[in-house]
DNA sequence: CCAAAAGTGTTTCACGTACACCCATGC
DNA sequence: GCATGGGTGTACGTGAAACACTTTTGG
């Protein structure tokens, strides 16, 4: 125990939120934990931050490590510090949340975790710690964040038909939205480029496909957008 | 030194981004650091975190310790976790910002602080450490939230006129505006409370005072408005 | 030919925006 | 009486919302 300091500290974790979506439903990535305390338990992935890292590079880290997950949209969602929301320790917890793109990642378990899966964002099994009101905080903040920065497209695979992204706005908002403002609203943004490519395999009109046009959606991810939809 | 942990552990901080405004210009609270580092430098008012307490509680411990300052609206900004960000040693911070009546609160040097005291937020002094970093994520969290919550209504006394509603406004958000669409639409909200009284002694027609309706007010915050004004 | 989803325009209404004059008060 | 800010209403344009039918494909 070498480490020394003139007065306590609390220690420093980080927890993330993952969403991702699978053309169904928002899920949502948790661990089952293989320690204790709430040892079983479903859980949000996270760990202890390091005395070189950011918050940012830690959650990036122990994704990476507890879930073979890389390469995702992840930022700062709020600080949890309640003096009792740990049993063992005083601990804060610098909380994030991270869109990915469901098809891109296999999920695997790894150190500290017994288990690894996708559950539904709005009915996940019991959380650990205070895990289930950080993910309550965490979708409210993705369903405000969806309406003035183009985040949904996170979400999707590279190729996507509007039917596609119209349900996932629907599944994030919580209501049914009109098929025909959807199309005009998003096209009016002029972030998307039409593919020549259809779907193949349906028993009915084959969709176009689409992809971002990066240049305009970072562009509009700067200056933000009113999706009011 | 009693305190001893397995693992190396970042001291936590608080830092408070008070603003103010006294009916020309927003201003920002500052203290003038009494001990190294940045001695004599101006910074914002904060410290260290209690094993007891929540940052939004040792926000206001520190804010009521350093500069006298009480009973005030504040919310969590965000977290600062640079490793460098303190040339001492590994200290993140959960940064604050906090809405204050200049009115009603004279600030009062205290621990730790050689002085205290009220500076044009737009063009403060140099400040300490990553402080101008912060200052301005949370100069653009009021800008942003003065648009979708009646936040401004904190940093008025509790009689004002329109006129200083509106300068306010103009303030936060670095443009004019219209003195009858912004009546209209402050009225259209209806979370005013016209007063039976009137400025006196001044050299033109007398405003009238208004005062807010604190349920209407409350439910706004809640569910949040547009003021596009 | 039937089921299933793709794709496409127009009308209506609410709200944001622009804009000019009379009123009350102190000096 | 004049300078100063308080207080008021209307016309226009943009954008959100409501709404129905034809097209394509597989079985």
């Amino acid at each position: 125990m070498p480490y020394t300091y003139e007065y306590p500290r609390p220690a420093l974790t980080v927890d993330c939120v993952v969403f991702g979506f699978d053309d169904e439903a928002l899920k949502l990535l948790l661990i089952q934990r293989g320690i204790d305390p709430y040892k079983g338990s479903w859980a949000l992935p996270g760990g202890f931050v390091r005395m070189d890292e950011t918050t940012e590079t830690a959650a990036m880290r122990e994704l990476e490590e507890e879930a073979g997950v890389s390469d995702i949209y992840l930022e700062q969602l709020y600080t949890f510090s309640e003096p009792n929301r740990d049993p063992r320790d005083r601990i804060v917890s610098v909380a994030h949340y991270a869109l990915v793109k469901l098809s891109d990642h296999r999920v695997t378990a790894a150190t500290d975790a017994e288990d690894v899966g996708w559950f539904p964002a709005d009915d996940p099994p019991p959380l650990a710690f205070d895990h289930a009101k950080i993910l309550s905080i965490a979708r409210d903040r993705l369903r405000a964040k969806v309406r003035y920065q183009p985040v949904g497209f996170e979400l999707l695979p590279t190729k996507f038909t509007l039917r596609q992204l119209q349900h996932l706005y629907e599944v994030v908002l919580g209501r049914e939205l009109d098929k025909r403002n959807f199309r005009k609203k998003v096209h009016s943004l002029g972030i998307l480029k039409a593919l020549d490519e259809y779907e193949t395999g349906v028993s009915h009109r084959a969709a176009q496909f689409f992809k971002f046009d990066r240049a305009k959606y970072r562009q509009l991810e700067k200056k933000g957008f009113n999706f009011e939809i």
